[in-house]
DNA sequence: TCTAAGGATTGACAATCATCACTTCAATCG
DNA sequence: CGATTGAAGTGATGATTGTCAATCCTTAGA
């Protein structure tokens, strides 16, 4: 990417003088990184890590319902999990008369996954 | 993996039955989840996904003291996100004289990067 | 030996988070 | 309509987090 910072090689050097050279933070980066962090805030619970590991084995649509028992939680909880996926933008949720189904939504992972790797 | 959940396909139903066929979960997974978690939350704040980015970038040692300019923060809260990381096995650390110098440890985020893509 | 510098630790504080019990909402069934 | 059901919303609470100021520790220069 594009940052490239000259790291000063460590030197014995004078007391008094600074450390080392300051060096430039490019703001580019940052954003990338807000981004990139967020999606990896909002994986950062096992729970939630879980869920999108089901929803993506099962490629099509989950009911919340089907979600629920999987894990040793209460509704709201689970409702709270997906949630935060939700805002995360790594899930996307349908409503179909009184159910639920959740999915991984494709791309969400892939700037992540490619800086990564 | 080993799941295979069987989803039943949601059909209309008596009232008072119940919604879904319970699930079981294999515990397998969750270790692997609680694992993979961890480092994703380590990742989880835009600082430290920096810091891993620059200590990617140089793939030698970087001085604390060269990591601290990057960031509008204080040393001390630099030194707590180093240390977050090295608790999450992201990165080392090494002291040579008065200086403290950080690494990624290089096979510490295949595990999340594999389940990633 | 005294002093300064790099870095870690501690304590404090506000903010966020994970969880639950309770409630609300919308849709379906009888 | 009235009752029920799946799911989301609402406090409330205890735990964790991000940050800084102040302190401590170790090493190196004078």
């Amino acid at each position: 990417m594009s940052v490239d910072l000259e790291l000063t090689p460590k030197t014995k050097r004078l007391a008094g003088a600074p450390c080392c050279e300051p060096v430039v933070y490019p703001d580019i980066e940052r954003e990338q990184a807000t981004r990139m962090a967020a999606i990896a805030k909002a994986l950062g619970d096992p729970v939630r890590l879980q869920m999108v590991d089901v929803l993506r084995k099962h490629a099509g649509k989950v009911c919340v319902c089907e979600l629920v028992p999987l894990f040793d939680l209460t509704q709201p909880t689970v409702s709270h999990h997906l949630k935060m996926l939700r805002e995360a933008g790594i899930v996307g949720s349908e409503r179909e008369g009184l159910w639920a189904y959740y999915y991984v939504i494709p791309d969400a992972l892939n700037e992540l996954s490619a800086w990564l790797s």
